[in-house]
DNA sequence: AATGTTTTCCGCAGAAAATTTGGCTGCTAA
DNA sequence: TTAGCAGCCAAATTTTCTGCGGAAAACATT
């Protein structure tokens, strides 16, 4: 676990809103010289604190889309069974997102495709492809109040 | 609706996963000289199609914490009583995430914090701040089997 | 307090990258 | 045909990156 001080959270907390911001810029923003500023980065990212830097793309201004949640619960809740469900989950690029829970559900999967045909075609392949029982709740995502975007990290800062 | 060729899904697709990827190589991936590719980036970032740039921080590698899935069914379904969630949400920092869905429950939150008793005193905030009924649900987070990555642009060439 | 060690910092300068400029090409509409 | 436009490239310019040596700071030991 990596020993972080205040200006690596600054950081950090910069980068996650602005990945592509100048070296120069970051470094003037948490007071430091640019050296020293890229010495930092460079250390966050070997030890994996920043394990990626990514472009968000704004979808709904390329073309019409529609993004699900789905609950899923395994009949029978073998290791055998979760492994094959994992495996199906990732030959299927429209499921953008996996989680294995504690609860009434075993998992929680985010969906985005382009209409709800393909989407049924989807619930298909993950209800059909597989010789054991599921049980698939979807929900239509019909509002994004809050993205999910930065991990607010100011209660690590010293005394948190 | 912003009207992308091939080369634009190109620049895309390597930049949601390699978002600090130097112009010149980016360039280069899509054979392109630097400065029309540079050209591109710069509209599909004034387009709104590239929305922000983000560095995903590996928590894990910096602090213990818990992350859960929380469905929330609120008693009326008032406009009044959504507007009101919807805000208290927004004075959360560890609600990350919080989308509106069609379906048995209202919304989906994602909760990230310390422990389980810092999510519990989140919990209570949640249905005691507010002066109407809300039904909170949460799951543990026990694996993360795919995260949310890039989103497969394939489909929109040409044909799509 | 003095010493040694480690870490972090800074400024510099060459290397690399970003950005601007200007010109070429091909397309479209008048 | 031709003016207007959009996209591309190469070259020139500006900005940034980045490795290095030495100074400063932090820390531990005696």
């Amino acid at each position: 676990m990596t020993k972080l001080d205040r200006t690596d959270l600054k950081i950090l907390q910069i980068l996650q809103d602005e990945a592509r911001i100048t070296n120069q810029d970051l470094a003037e923003r948490v007071s430091l010289s640019p050296s020293s500023c890229l010495q930092r980065v460079r250390r966050l990212e070997s030890n994996g604190v920043i394990s990626a830097y990514h472009a968000k793309v704004n979808l709904a201004s390329v073309c019409r889309h529609v993004m699900c949640i789905a609950t899923v619960t395994m009949k029978n809740h073998t290791r055998e069974e979760f492994r094959a469900f994992e495996a199906l989950i990732n030959t299927i690029p429209e499921v953008v997102e996996c989680v294995t829970v504690s609860g009434e559900f075993d998992f929680f999967l985010r969906i985005i495709c382009p209409d709800m045909s393909s989407y049924l075609e989807i619930n298909e392949r993950l209800v059909s492809s597989v010789n054991y029982l599921v049980t698939i709740n979807t929900h239509v995502v019909m509002n994004e109040n809050k993205k999910f975007g930065a991990i607010d990290l100011s209660s690590l800062d010293e005394g948190g």
